[in-house]
DNA sequence: ACCTGAACACCGTTCAAGT
DNA sequence: ACCTGAACACCGTTCAAGT
């Protein structure tokens, strides 16, 4: 009977499988030891503890919605870019609000604010594309994502929410003079 | 020797004092009751486990944060009462980054949910000063807090940020279009 | 009515031991 | 190099027992 063979990536991807299918207060060293088949001590030859598999976790999930804001943007231009972005980024916190719910808990930890930068960065883009200078559509950038990611956290949290489509789209495009010179 | 009275109240105003001394990791049935001198099955006559006291301490804050807010608005008119609220806000979650932090892991409780509505009131009043219709500035109002909340919570997580002063004033100052008829 | 104290299940973490 | 398994400290939670 041979060890079962556990690795980085492997560890990662079943907490969020964890976090996706048991909310994320089911996300343990030993639940995800668990589903891998393995001893909760196992985990920590790839992974620095708990807060070590949380913070991956995180930025795993926060690289992800980067690259679905990236996909989100093609052949988009102006404030159509900015909304489809924007969609996208409520679309995928929606679809795991687990993962968002779980990265709130990071606290203090550069790596994932070296992810949430591949954020800011495909608003910046946004706002370059429209003529904004560098540093402004930088600091622009992180406004209006970090508006976008109030309003989804939000309605989130929020039990009332629910049919806010329209309240979504207005409080778009009013970030998206935010983005412009 | 008297056995150590305990009431709702004491429990959570030490639940606050163990956040802000010690980091929302530090809170727990446990380290309440270890500092009110009492076991941790006592605490179940006046909240319902951890998950209890977590909502109730996060109630306990929101309010704390609304009646700041209401303050902040005094004498106050137009663009300059969204600032002062506005940076209200910002204070209260740089002084007690622990509170705010805490209360973002509380999942799904409407009686947290009421008192966010009482910071929402607070903005939809300032919009309903302004003109705004009574439906109209509560849709603004709930933006607001939100794009505001967003931007705090961003802050204190990344690790840049701390010298964003007029950052914020320039997002504040765009929120304030939000709150106009 | 309210706190104690024992009991239980479950964690995270460390570390010697095996392979 | 990497996983096992025992060990430890620490939780949350329940409940009979005391006052």
């Amino acid at each position: 009977m041979p060890r079962v063979t556990i690795d980085f990536d492997l560890i990662i991807e079943t907490a969020l499988q964890v976090v996706d299918d048991a909310g994320p207060d089911a996300l343990s060293l030993s639940s995800v030891a668990r589903e891998l088949g393995v001893g909760p001590s196992a985990l920590y030859t790839h992974v620095d503890g708990l807060s070590g598999l949380q913070e991956a976790a995180a930025i795993a999930s926060t690289r992800m919605l980067a690259a679905e804001l990236r996909d989100a943007a093609i052949g988009r231009a102006g404030d159509d870019a900015v909304r489809s972005v924007a969609t996208a980024y409520r679309s995928y916190a929606t679809t795991y609000p687990g993962r968002v719910s779980s990265a709130l808990r990071v606290d203090e930890a550069p790596a994932l604010d070296d992810a949430v930068d591949e954020l800011d960065g495909v608003f910046a883009l946004l706002g370059i594309a429209r003529g904004l200078a560098r540093d402004p559509a930088a600091q622009a950038a992180r406004n209006v994502r970090r508006a976008i990611h109030g309003f989804v956290v939000s309605e989130r949290a929020d039990t009332v929410a629910a049919q806010t489509d329209g309240d979504y789209e207005s409080f778009v495009l009013m970030l998206c003079r935010m983005l412009e010179p």
